[in-house]
DNA sequence: GCATGATTCAAACACTCGTTTGAATCAGTC
DNA sequence: GACTGATTCAAACGAGTGTTTGAATCATGC
C-alpha cells in the first residue's frame, strides 16, 4: 500500500528522487506523451511499479516534477522582486531590474552544483507549449501570483504604455523567455546559425535583459484606424 | 498499393486532405505523440488504414502536414523580403520593415478564407518546442534559406550590433514570435491576464513589430567585467 | 525469536498503438 | 459485359502502454 506521506518520505533510499530525475531528463528529451514508465524506470533503475506505489500514476508524476522546481522558483522571483522593490524605497523599478528580478533565479538554478536544474529549465521552456491536459493545471497555478506581482511592478514602471499594451508585451517576453531556456538545442532547431555560449545560462541573460527591456520601453505605435471596429476583411497595405 | 503519385492526385475525391486537416487540427490540440491515427481518421471520416495507404506512416503523415504549409510561407517570406529591398535601392532597411516581411505572411495564412492556416499557425508554435525527431529533420529544411536570408538584411540594417550578439536576438525574436503564433490558449496558460482581441492576428503584429524592432535595435552590453569569471553570489543593489 | 508495515519485484492485466492483410468496392478501358 | 488498377473497408497482428496484483524482501519494534 501507498507510503503514509510523513515527512520528507524518509524510507526508500533515493528511489523516488531517482524518479523524479529520470522523469525529469527524459521528458525533456522525448516530451510528455512519448516517455513511456517502463523508460523512466529503466534510466532510474527501480521496478516498474515503483511509479504507480511512490506516485500513483504517470500524471501524478509529472505533477511532481514541476510543483518540485516550480514552487521553489517562482518564489524565489517573489523574494527577489519584492527585495529589489524594498530597496527602491516606493519608488517605481526600472524595467531592467524587474526582467533581472525574473531571471536571476533561473540563472541560480541552473547553477545546481548537481547539475540537476538545469535539465528542468529546458524541460519547462519545452512545456509551455505542450498541449498536455496537464501542463493546463499545473503550469497557472505556480505562475498566477508571480504573473500578478510582475504585471503590477511593470504597470508603475512604464506609466506611459497602458496596460493592454503592457500584457502584450509580457506574453512576448515568456516567449522570449521560455525559448531561449529551451536550450540550444531548440534554438538551433531553426536558425542553423551557430551561437557561442550557449550554455552558458549568465551569457544568456546579459543579452536577454537589455533585449526584452528595450522591447518593454518601446513608444507605443498608433491604433490603427478607428479603435474598436475590427479592421477585418482584406484591408491591404496601410 | 499505393497510388503512382501522379499530378495533385487526381483520385480520391478529397480523403487526403481530409486527413491532412484533421492530423493539422489534432496535432495542435494534442501534440503529436498523444495524438493516435485513429482519431485522425475518425475526425477525418474515413477508414483506418487510409493514412498508411495515402501516406506510408504517422510519420510521413506529419511531414507532410508541414511541408504543405511551410514551404509556401517561408517563400511568401523570402519574396516579401527580397521586393522590400528591391524597393530600397540598395539602402538598408529599417528592423521594422525586415520584421514586417518575416511576419505579414503568417497573417495573411491565417487570413485563409477557409479557416485552414490560423489552425496550422498554432500548431507550428508548438511544434518549435516539441522534441519529436521529426521535427528535428522538417523545420530545418524549411527555416534554413529564410534564417540565412533575414540574418543578412538585419547585419545590414544594425551594423552597429555585433553578429554574434545579432543572431542572439534573432532567437528571442523566434521565441516571441513562435510564442505569439500559439495562440491564446497557450498564451493565458501563463498569464492568467485577459488579453482583448487576440484572434486578431493584424493587432498582433501591430504589438509586436515595434516590439522585438526596439528589442533588436537595444544599445549592445558591455560585457560583465572579466568574461569568464562569475559576478556571482548575493551582489545586491548596483 | 516473531510480527508488522513499508518497499521491491516479476508477472500479468486490459488496453491502445501503428501497421498489415485480403477481400470488397469503385472507377475507368477495352 | 469483363478486365484492371486504384481506393476503401473490417479485421486482425504484434508490440508497447499504464496499471494492478500477490508474493517476496527488507527494516524495525516488540
Amino acid at each position: 500500500m501507498p507510503p503514509v506521506d510523513r515527512e520528507p518520505t524518509r524510507g526508500s533510499p533515493d528511489t523516488k528522487e531517482r524518479i523524479l530525475a529520470a522523469a525529469e531528463a527524459l521528458f525533456m528529451e522525448q516530451g510528455y506523451a512519448a516517455t513511456s514508465l517502463r523508460a523512466i524506470t529503466a534510466q532510474a533503475n527501480v521496478n516498474l511499479a515503483a511509479v504507480n506505489y511512490h506516485f500513483g500514476s504517470k500524471e501524478a508524476l509529472i505533477r511532481e516534477v514541476f510543483d518540485r522546481r516550480l514552487g521553489p522558483l517562482n518564489q524565489a522571483r517573489l523574494d527577489y522582486l519584492a527585495r529589489v522593490e524594498f530597496e527602491a524605497g516606493g519608488r517605481p523599478l526600472t524595467p531592467e531590474k524587474i526582467l533581472e528580478a525574473m531571471i536571476t533565479p533561473v540563472v541560480q538554478l541552473s547553477r545546481d552544483p548537481l547539475k540537476r536544474g538545469a535539465v528542468f529549465l529546458r524541460l519547462l521552456g519545452r512545456a509551455l507549449s505542450e498541449p498536455a491536459d496537464t501542463m493546463k493545471q499545473v503550469l497557472p497555478i505556480h505562475y498566477r501570483d508571480v504573473v500578478l506581482r510582475f504585471k503590477e511592478a511593470l504597470v508603475r514602471a512604464l506609466p506611459d504604455v497602458p496596460e493592454q499594451e503592457l500584457v502584450w508585451r509580457m506574453h512576448f517576453t515568456f516567449g522570449a523567455m521560455a525559448y531561449a531556456m529551451a536550450g540550444n538545442d531548440a534554438l538551433q532547431l531553426i536558425t542553423t546559425c551557430e551561437v557561442e555560449g550557449a550554455d552558458d545560462a549568465e551569457a544568456i541573460i546579459r543579452r536577454l535583459v537589455p533585449f526584452l527591456a528595450a522591447g518593454l520601453k518601446a513608444p507605443v505605435p498608433l491604433p490603427m484606424r478607428t479603435s474598436t471596429a475590427h479592421p477585418t476583411t482584406n484591408r491591404e497595405a496601410a
